[in-house]
DNA sequence: CCTACCGATCGGTAGG
DNA sequence: CCTACCGATCGGTAGG
């Protein structure tokens, strides 16, 4: 006889994180969630201590799955081969890795405490792993060294954004390329440059 | 004797964006908003229908003033001076013009046909207005003419995410221009160009 | 004493 | 614009 415990925990978390995405932190209950999974809902406080921990385990495995899309970007030699490779996994991923970018902004709404120690794991891993893969990317004269790679991380990030957020794209693998070209080459005309 | 029902209504807006923007659509109750403006929360359901209506408001004043900064931006000649009015506007700009973009997201929370309604009309102004003056600088070849408007929208868009969103920048008009610089030029050195 | 739940209900708060 | 409430639902927990 084998324990369906470990089924259970994988399947409220995947409901949760659809339910979170589609209405926000708020905006779903735990007996919506307990209904969705086709369990109780006191069956959901038996694998999860409260509803954070529910959210903060969501974000945890999407994390996870963030910082792997990292190293495997990083395994390329030069920044266009790396940020490409990173690219090309966030928009062929399903939805349920890009999970933690689209759920970022709901964690104003967990409890402070949690909150910290949960935001230093994720800038540590996702902005630390883009700023060092830009910094050295810089180091190498791959891309301009007169902006701050802060101000670099951010510019990506925000190209990034139309990829994770809002309603999916109609032809993600396009948009993903046409960002990165932006993101490279920018959009002014360069004749001289084929 | 003065009425005191428009100074009601205008604060009531301010603390409700203050708030919706702080804590999510879900995240305050009308009776904590009705606290913070310092009235009843009957007093509220005076003022605006109900809470869907207070949000709405917010969006309407803060969507009238991202066409005005659009109509300033248009009546520069040429794309950069273009965009970097709208940049510098946007930057400028307290954190109440901001807020349009910064609750886009909480729109999920509006019933459908509200939100339909709304969507429509932000689209329009804010989207439309972004993708006129991307098509109209493609028509005058002074941006790359191989991606489609749509791709050039969202990734300027996509830029100016960091500039609205998340915690509020140390430098916003040096990240402004940055990120204006990678727009336009790419983070590709380009050593023939000055 | 364990894992994996159940039906019922707790004290408070939601929008109206 | 107030006092005084409503039907329902919230996140979380009781005993078994």
């Amino acid at each position: 006889m084998i324990s369906s415990a470990p089924d259970t925990r994988r399947r409220i978390l995947s409901e949760a994180a659809r339910l979170f995405v589609e209405r926000g932190y708020h905006g779903i209950s735990m007996r919506e969630l307990a209904l969705a999974v086709g369990v109780t809902k006191p069956a959901l406080y038996h694998h999860y201590a409260d509803k954070e921990a529910v959210f903060l385990a969501i974000m945890e495995v999407s994390l996870a799955s963030l910082e792997q899309m990292l190293v495997d970007a990083e395994a390329q030699s030069g920044i266009h081969a790396q940020l490409g490779t990173l690219v090309q996994a966030l928009t062929e991923s399903g939805t349920e890795q890009r999970m933690g970018l689209q759920l970022a902004p709901e964690l104003k709404h967990i409890s402070p405490e949690r909150r910290h120690s949960f935001e230093q794991h994720y800038r540590r891993v996702w902005m630390g792993g883009l700023g060092r893969m830009l910094a050295q990317a810089a180091g190498r004269g791959e891309v301009r060294g007169d902006l701050p790679p802060t101000e670099l991380v951010r510019a990506f990030m925000g190209l990034l954004y139309p990829l994770a957020m809002g309603a999916p794209l109609e032809r993600p693998r396009e948009t993903g390329e046409a960002l990165l070209s932006v993101f490279f080459g920018g959009v002014t005309p360069q004749p001289e440059r084929p």
